[in-house]
DNA sequence: ATATATATGTTCGAATACGAACATATAGTG
DNA sequence: CACTATATGTTCGTATTCGAACATATATAT
């Protein structure tokens, strides 16, 4: 009963932004779903079942080389959805996607995601939109990898992981970011370290909390802000959309 | 009345893959324009008036830093289309259009492509599933930059460029290469070297002859080969309008 | 409370790429 | 032909990251 409570879809700003009419819709299809740290929702070249659209939790798109090494291409949280490769008509695609931060989301099946885009109204509009803004954290991935310090791609991940929950804390060892931006565990020791002693985090065995957002913001490189103006842009509506989620759960 | 004879649509291979109904309607719509080395085909953030089918060209997407480095994200050649920001809703993107290898294409008033997009058929889909396996060049770009050495990242470079010419030879000076992969002349200029010394190009004042493709398939990196099995899965019409290309045009 | 697994901190030599300076070579131009 | 702009080759010191080894600290289980 609580759980009816502190979970609804409209918690997901990609659902909270469609008109009502097809919100009811495809809610009524909807599962609720808790997404446990470390759960792989799908595997390289994998066939997708279900596409996901997070609310509490956040996912990490990650290619992993045949050597093992990895990076992540991107971060999906409650402004979007695991899976586009369905509508897109691919399928499948040749990364992984990994539970990054613990919590809950909806769920809905695949053949109804392809019916629901066929429709060619909003829904499928805001998805293709959303894609628009993925491809643009992607490629601003891609740059940040070549150009940016280990330091600034810390911060920008700090940011964006953020960004997608509700909360400034966050569950992760230095390992696991280490995987997540490519780089060896040492490195994010030493730039964790440097952020702790300036006082913009806090870090304790795999838990992070931001003391000083503001203070990250001046210290990342400008992909983090492209990428977050490109959401805005292309995608509006979520704010309103939070705004509006904000105001019926009375936070 | 030469131009006639050597230039035309089908040798865009997305286009061919059109069905002969819609690609005869699509076809009327087409101008065929020369694409001048170093053109830049929109600019980030600027409005796009046409989407453009490359014959013999190449385009890169390149994203340019603040402080002026850039890297390129990806590639188009006469596999694709310049321009997916307008069907996915977008209208523009942060990254910039250049001509990398000069040549012809065919422009599509932005107005008509919507309009074929909107219709929701076979234009429609592989549009879609085109715009997927770019988005896996993208990620294949980003995972590459974190993890690959220069040497395999020119040879992932050659291989995809001219895998979108008809021919094995490219114009193209050093300090462009360096640009497009966003590290230094100097790192060019060394790889080059190694490379020209295993017998496996032929590199003299911005002009570069492939003489060992199998050689530079050894060396490359796995990313080359992600890129092309994802293109050939996603769009297995492009192989079959090569060769139906090949046939009518009797090279 | 002790043992153990896990997380974080620290150090050091090696490898790679950077930045800058300069040398050489070739295409075009007058 | 001589001149000039451009392209490529080479070198050297520096910075960053890597890879590996090892030290310390904290949570969890018994």
């Amino acid at each position: 009963m609580t759980q009816l409570l502190l979970h609804a879809p409209h918690q997901n700003f990609l659902l909270a932004a469609l008109p009502e009419e097809d919100f009811v819709r495809i809610k009524a299809m909807l599962e609720l779903v808790p997404m446990p740290l470390g759960q792989v929702l799908y595997e390289s070249g994998g066939k997708l079942h279900y596409v996901y659209f997070p609310t509490t939790s956040i996912i990490s798109l990650l290619y992993v080389l045949e050597n093992g090494a990895s990076a992540e291409i991107a971060v999906v949280g409650n402004e979007g959805i695991l899976g586009i490769s369905l509508f897109m008509g691919g399928e499948t695609t040749p990364s992984r996607a990994v539970v990054q931060s613990a919590g809950f989301g909806y769920r809905l099946k695949a053949s109804l995601l392809k019916q629901e885009f066929n429709r060619g109204g909003p829904m499928m509009h805001l998805l293709l939109r959303y894609t628009q803004a993925l491809i643009t954290q992607m490629t601003q991935t891609a740059v940040c990898n070549r150009h940016h310090s280990v330091d600034q791609q810390l911060c920008r991940w700090l940011l964006l992981s953020i960004d997608r929950l509700a909360s400034d804390e966050l569950s992760m060892t230095q390992e696991l970011i280490a995987n997540m931006l490519g780089v060896r565990r040492e490195g994010v020791t030493e730039a964790a370290g440097k952020l702790q002693k300036a006082g913009l985090i806090d870090y304790s065995r795999g838990h992070i909390k931001v003391l000083n957002r503001a203070g990250l913001e001046k210290k990342v490189c400008e992909c983090y802000q492209v990428v977050k103006t490109e959401f805005d842009r292309l995608l509006p509506d979520l704010k309103r959309a939070h705004h509006q989620t904000l105001s019926k759960t009375g936070i």
